[in-house]
DNA sequence: TACACTGTACAGCTTTCATCCATGGTATCT
DNA sequence: AGATACCATGGATGAAAGCTGTACAGTGTA
């Protein structure tokens, strides 16, 4: 598993900051689509900067597809969760299962939405 | 998803270098356990130090327990996964299948054993 | 004395992330 | 009319975290 490997680079991916928030965030809007706007709404504390480069990074990994529409005025971009992305959410769910079963002390998002956490109706 | 939440702790962990390695070393030791002088040659390039450093985390998350036999001769430190550990296999697993089915430049885990590859027989 | 096993200590590099700022046309408030 | 704010980026800088490399220490057997 060095860095040609395609594990390794997988789970060096999903451990980056924010990006399984982005993935998230996509997943939840209609037809797991959001604006540039929208994401940076929805997603507390991430800076701009930060937010254009995972999207970005997402794209390149054919997680995640933009569209932009250059018609309207100012210029707006939209992205949506590939079929490869939508997939990779499974991996986010089981990690999510893992933490409630061995975490004992995470008992809160069993028994409720824990309000703060994007990964509450997976 | 702060930095509280065991989901993104969880992810941030498996993306930690090394990690995933290590868990696959021991799951595929005798019993699921393994030596630190095992893990030492079966882990090409990890220092000392970094083998410490993640055992004692693994172990500290309650995915891996240390036994120390120091009936012997120079004393013996065993790490063997806990139910939590194995369990948390099954990510990696997800996180194969996921690479394997979107990665297509990644044929080569799928038809054959890599042989450089600890994840091969996932 | 030499070796086997399990580590620790120090010094430096690399990567990651945040913070601040600039863009430039549009739209809304005063 | 003038000021301010939105939209989606991208550069420069620097701090902090992560990781590497190498050396070496403790503890007991032969």
């Amino acid at each position: 598993m060095d860095e040609s490997c395609t594990v390794y680079q997988a789970a060096d991916f999903i451990g980056r900051r924010w990006t399984a928030l982005i993935l998230l965030e996509l997943y939840k809007g209609e037809s797991m689509t959001r604006r540039y706007s929208e994401l940076k709404k929805r997603i507390p504390g991430i800076t701009p900067k930060m937010l254009s480069m995972r999207l970005r990074e997402l794209e390149r990994e054919g997680l995640v597809k933009k569209t932009v529409d250059a018609s309207e005025f100012p210029v707006k971009s939209s992205y949506s969760l590939t079929k490869s992305g939508k997939d990779f959410i499974k991996i986010i769910k089981v990690l999510k299962n893992w933490a409630l079963t061995w975490k004992l002390d995470n008992k809160l998002c069993k028994n409720a939405e824990c309000g703060k956490c994007p990964a509450d109706n997976l």
